[in-house]
DNA sequence: TGTACATCAGTGAACGCGCGTTCACTGATGTAC
DNA sequence: TGTACATCAGTGAACGCGCGTTCACTGATGTAC
């Protein structure tokens, strides 16, 4: 859409050395600002230095990068979930702190969502199967969980802390995870970008009161 | 993706006699079967068996006519609720009455998003502003209220009803909305789409009690 | 320790694609006299 | 009632665009002997 970075410094080596990573780490940024559409084979390789054709020694298709970009994407979202994680305060008791770390997980999406919404939107994008992305690209946090993992965990907290019956627990990542993606996709691609985009903050905790009410 | 109808049948005279109907008409078939990316001017007008250049005496643009198509997804879905709420029993108490409103505002956002995917996110594709969609482009069903104004309402009456508390209702429709909104777009282009699509109804009844118990 | 050679990462040129949009035009319509 | 003419809906041809992808290639690497 504007300022094209320049193609990164020039090679004097004939072999790159680390083109498959420069080509995810373009098409990262590419997604960064334009989502998933943004993310084109032929700028990922200028970017990286490179003739276009270089990159199907990498990636067998634009496709392939798009699900490379994707899974790391995923990976940040996971990230952000841990951060607001990591913030709950140590010395609460169970109850609390499983309600905390639904909240948590929650705050940390809609954060991910508005600061960084381009890779939001590449990585919850149309296709189809995102959760058991395939294995060698790994779309979990430094803990290890992807997102789906992490909010499966707070239920599973809530369950065990007795503040969430047992019966209530098969799907309610569904329940949950629609109502905290629903406002960020609202916000951050939808009709109300502008009307509520800055009131992001406190809607979402409103949101996620409604959740932690009526999910039990 | 697939089969193009063949361009209807071929006129005898010069005049087209309708071609901006013939257009938007296009417009949708090509947004129903494909979402928003689908709504190609060319092929509009390959459907409509006319030059690709004479859409431009009726549309300014493919965003124009985008703009149009959208409008009319909208009034789809604004008719979709429209039905489920003409479908309340007669005799409810206002409680109740305002209760199942709600409940019927959901459920056919729910019911056209699985039934019309690609309209549903042509509907609400990215672009901002959809509210107040400009005055000549009406996103109204048959009752005059577009689909937001159709949850404002339902919430207005459970607040006229006692059921909702009067300082709870601002910002009211953002947090159902989110809900709905959000398991709609994971079944519908998201990573569930196999997963919940065929359980989306028992789902969404799942979803609305969230929202029913957790809003007031 | 030196050299032949297989491997394979990157090159250069080209392809076909369908798109949105512009240009100067032509033909039917319906209104003014 | 008949006719001249302005209007404007549709035509035909062409444009430039950037994309993903394929082809036959070249040059550096590192391993086997």
């Amino acid at each position: 859409m504007t300022t094209a970075p320049p193609p990164l410094a020039a090679r004097s080596t004939y072999r790159h050395g680390d083109l498959r990573r420069a080509l995810l780490e373009a098409g990262m940024a590419l997604a960064r600002s334009g989502g998933p559409d943004a993310v084109v084979l032929r700028e990922a390789t200028r970017r990286a230095g490179v003739a276009p054709n270089a990159a199907y020694r990498h990636f067998a298709s634009r496709q392939a990068l798009l699900q490379a970009v994707r899974a790391a994407a995923l990976a940040a979202v996971a990230t952000a979930m841990e951060a607001e994680l990591a913030r709950l305060a140590p010395g609460l008791a169970p109850a609390d702190r499983a309600r905390a770390s639904l909240r948590a997980v929650g705050t940390g999406y809609l954060r991910f969502a508005q600061r960084e919404t381009g890779l939001f939107r590449t990585a919850f994008a149309a296709s189809d199967r995102m959760i058991q992305a395939t294995p060698e690209l790994p779309s979990a946090g430094p803990g290890g969980l992807n997102p789906f993992e992490l909010l499966g965990s707070a239920l599973d907290q809530m369950v065990a802390a007795g503040v969430l019956a047992p019966e209530r627990r098969p799907g309610a990542e569904l329940l949950a995870w629609s109502a905290v993606h629903g406002l960020a996709v609202l916000v951050v691609d939808g009709p109300l970008a502008s009307v509520v985009g800055p009131q992001m903050e406190p809607v979402g905790q409103r949101l996620l009161d409604m959740v932690e009410k009526g999910l039990p």
